[in-house]
DNA sequence: TTGTCGTGAACAAACGATTGCCCTATCGTA
DNA sequence: TACGATAGGGCAATCGTTTGTTCACGACAA
């Protein structure tokens, strides 16, 4: 059974206040020196930690940070949630993480949940467009950050990139490269960067004058399931795009699987294109040309913009975006692994 | 400003303690029907949910495990971290997670914080043999479990597989392959599953009357770098292994990217053997031959038992072990990819 | 009519800390 | 000598629940 303010205060003959002020250092009130150092040998020795749960009741802070994403398998996630916890150890805080797979159910379960406990704040990479559980946390008056993917119209604390930017650019070095049928697998309709990217991919089309099909646009969602499933039905069509954007990495893993089974050279008869630069990009063979955020800066940018917002009390729809930066390797172009170090990874503000 | 049972209580002109009541369906004491129905209409229409802190203190429970571990990007313990929610949500617990990077300051850091917040439990997944936080731990008498890597003489409740045996398993394979010149990259020595995986390997060599020759066992840690490294120094040998099997699928990846470099063809030039069938493992080009363990089975069965030692009260060093099994794929055998399949992939108790 | 019993709900004491306020010495100064 | 200032530390309320105990009141039996 952990010690308590009361029990020391019973060894140290004082008061239970007393203890807690030198616990505390509170200024307020100078404790004599003898007497200080009496309660802090005492402490010492005791090895005396306050009940955290005691504490948040009566300061009503808990030091506990809420993560909720999709599924943290997913190695986007992985580096987003280091980021977050690295940018709130130094506080003090730690991170409660929550899995939704997707489905608003859970996430709307987990907030709850959340809330009950009376975490200081959460952060929401898992949020859909108009979804009900962010207006929800706008109306509970508990600080939150969306990072990723927002949701409405930028009326929340954000944290991501610009996806139609990163998408076009994406799409604007597969037409550079000579490519005019140039495949989609597109993230969900009712997900932010589903539809950016979807929407920079069709810009990018139509600013260089070519049609974007319907057909080439096919939904994968955004894990490797999907990747398989669209990248079938692209080498099914009667004329097959030469290349393919994915909305994501994990999705263009998948179509990496079978574009080798089918025997396509990757990137001669195939050019593939990412999204996001998980750490495995670089890995695969060919690497994969994919779009560069800073996934860990995004945790830990998330963090302090959500510590912010804890500390001034005020829920301030502040963005921090970054700049996506291609990032060229061997799916789209040959030989171009050994040129890897000459592209800025970097990204700005 | 969340409600409180106090103003509730003012509301319907009862008094706090029977709103409690009827919250928690006590059934020590009837609420007159009349009562009850007003209550749940108040309730409903106000959403109430208890103040999870103040109930903690009250209670001593606060509904949160901690899990500590290395590091979540690695995908070992993202597949651990989804099996310990799994296992622990139907109960209505939500997990804390703490990543160490390997360093026991870290560790204990994160150790002396979960203590503080009155966690209700801890599942450790980074501990050392003869681990002082482990020690400390135990003396703590807050309930605890170590998984995959265990400290010391079994003192400890344990959720894991035999490392010994499914590291025998993966070298007696590259032995029966005809190879006589097995290079193994080791975890470290400070950590179980180093220790055990290293004298599988040894006792697979010297029972089928091979030498187990120091140069070729070589520290590569848990993580690709390592078998980055270790792999480079495999084949600067004067005469260099023609297999090698590592400690863990991760140094795997490492030792495949510098073997692919080198220009070596898998399995026909360097065959190569793994460790826990990460799902990346089966989409390595070629398949990673490795030892199959149920990463997830290991995370619900760890807060199963968790949240058994905290029913009882009772810290008991029960130990779950589970039998790995070896996945035969195209790094270690040509072709063998198409009769995957057929290896039982399930692991009993 | 009085005593007893049961029912429904209020009372109050925790859980372990924090903190504004008050009390009591002691010291300095007039 | 007396008064005020100040330092040191105790008191008690509070955070929001839970739960054993007590209380009031009506019904019923004697």
């Amino acid at each position: 059974m952990p010690t308590t303010l009361k029990e020391l205060a019973a060894r140290a003959r004082v008061h239970p206040s007393t203890i807690s002020r030198v616990v505390n250092q509170d200024p307020s009130l100078r404790v004599a020196p003898a007497t200080r150092a009496r309660i802090e040998a005492l402490l010492r020795e005791t090895e005396y930690r306050p009940n955290g749960v005691a504490r948040g009741l009566k300061l009503r802070q808990t030091l506990v940070l809420a993560v909720v994403i999709p599924d943290i398998t997913n190695p986007f996630f992985g580096a987003l949630f280091r980021g977050i916890e690295d940018g709130a150890a130094p506080r003090g805080y730690q991170v409660l993480l929550c899995n939704t797979d997707g489905s608003p159910d859970r996430q709307r379960a987990h907030l709850h949940s959340l809330m009950a406990r009376r975490v200081d704040g959460v952060i929401l990479a898992s949020s859909f467009l108009k979804d009900p559980a962010v207006r929800w946390l706008r109306h509970q008056h508990i600080p939150y950050v969306l990072v990723n993917r927002y949701s409405d119209e930028g009326l929340d604390p954000f944290v991501g990139s610009d996806d139609l930017v990163g998408a076009r650019l994406a799409t604007q070095h597969l037409i550079g490269l000579g490519h005019v049928r140039i495949g989609h697998l597109t993230g969900q309709p009712t997900v932010s960067t589903g539809v950016l990217r979807r929407r920079g991919y069709q810009t990018a089309l139509s600013e260089a004058g070519l049609q974007a099909s319907p057909e080439l646009q096919l939904e994968s969602g955004f894990v490797e399931e999907g990747g398989i499933r669209g990248m079938e039905r692209l080498l099914a069509l009667s004329v097959p795009p030469t290349a393919v954007f994915a909305v994501t990495d994990t999705v263009a893993i998948g179509a990496y699987g079978v574009a080798r089974r089918r025997g396509l050279r990757i990137p001669e008869d195939m050019a593939i294109v990412g999204y996001n630069d998980i750490p495995l990009a670089g890995r695969l063979i060919p690497g994969l040309t994919t779009v560069h955020v800073p996934i860990h800066e995004f945790g830990s940018a998330a963090a302090r913009l959500l510590l912010e917002q804890i500390g001034t009390g005020q829920i301030v729809p502040k963005r921090v975006v970054y700049a996506p930066q291609l990032v060229v390797r061997g799916s789209t172009e040959a030989g171009a692994e050994d040129r890897e170090h000459l592209v800025s990874r970097g990204a700005g503000e």
